[in-house]
DNA sequence: AAACGGATGGGCT
DNA sequence: GCCCATCCGTTTG
């Protein structure tokens, strides 16, 4: 596991939302570590009326301007969070929002964050981060992280060792391009990516 | 299987 | 006052 080089976020954003897909997010907490492999990304740009940054610099907005590899988390209806990885050189208001993890470690501790008081239902591996806010409950991602540096922990983005050491075989995937999840505003753009045949990605 | 509505509060015109 | 990069339980076909 090696964590992405500053370089990384250096490219295009549609590059690194596509680049994204396969790398490690990991988070240590107090609780214990968890950890989850990017699975579907969406690409937000300066200049698409979908984007938070669009129309300009805000209170809210401001993190997507600053520099790239930093986090932008918003406040999303009324009780959710969402998570982006800021991109593009500091001033251009773009991001890369991350819908959907496959879980690698700290599975109870996920489980545990995401279960309700009243949800008795077990909770398959495969529906603790297939979502946006779902992912930020998972891996113990609140607002206090807003604007951190992911360059670092405790919150931090790795490669992964796509190298299994069992079968040798390296863990190659094909990506599937689609236009982006619950936006109103602007052209049905193809600016979101998965891994093809993943069930960790929220919608098809 | 799909459609629907309630939860719940900050952001922005 | 309306919108919102969502989620979940319930209802409907």
């Amino acid at each position: 596991m090696k964590l992405l080089p500053k370089k990384f976020y250096q490219q295009p954003t549609i590059k690194i939302a596509r680049n994204l897909l396969g790398t490690l997010l990991v988070h240590d907490l107090a609780e214990g570590r968890t950890v989850g492999r990017i699975v579907e990304t969406e690409a937000y740009l300066a200049n698409d009326p979908a984007c938070h940054a669009s129309r300009g610099e805000t209170k809210r907005n401001q993190p997507m301007f600053g520099p790239p590899g930093h986090a932008y988390i918003y406040f999303i209806y009324g009780m959710y969070h969402c998570f982006n990885v800021v991109t593009g050189p500091r001033g251009t208001g773009e991001a890369v929002l991350i819908r959907a993890l496959e879980p690698i470690e700290g599975l109870e501790i996920m489980e545990k964050r995401r279960k309700r008081q009243k949800n008795r239902t077990h909770l398959s591996p495969h529906q603790l981060c297939n979502g946006p806010a779902k992912l930020v409950i998972a891996m113990g991602i609140t607002s206090a992280m807003n604007r951190l540096s992911l360059l670092k922990g405790p919150l931090a983005l790795f490669s992964q060792d796509s190298f299994n050491q069992e079968t040798g075989i390296q863990g190659a995937f094909s990506i599937v391009t689609t236009t982006r999840i619950g936006i109103q505003e602007g052209a049905p753009l193809p600016l979101r990516f998965y891994l093809k045949g993943n069930p960790c990605v929220s919608r098809k």
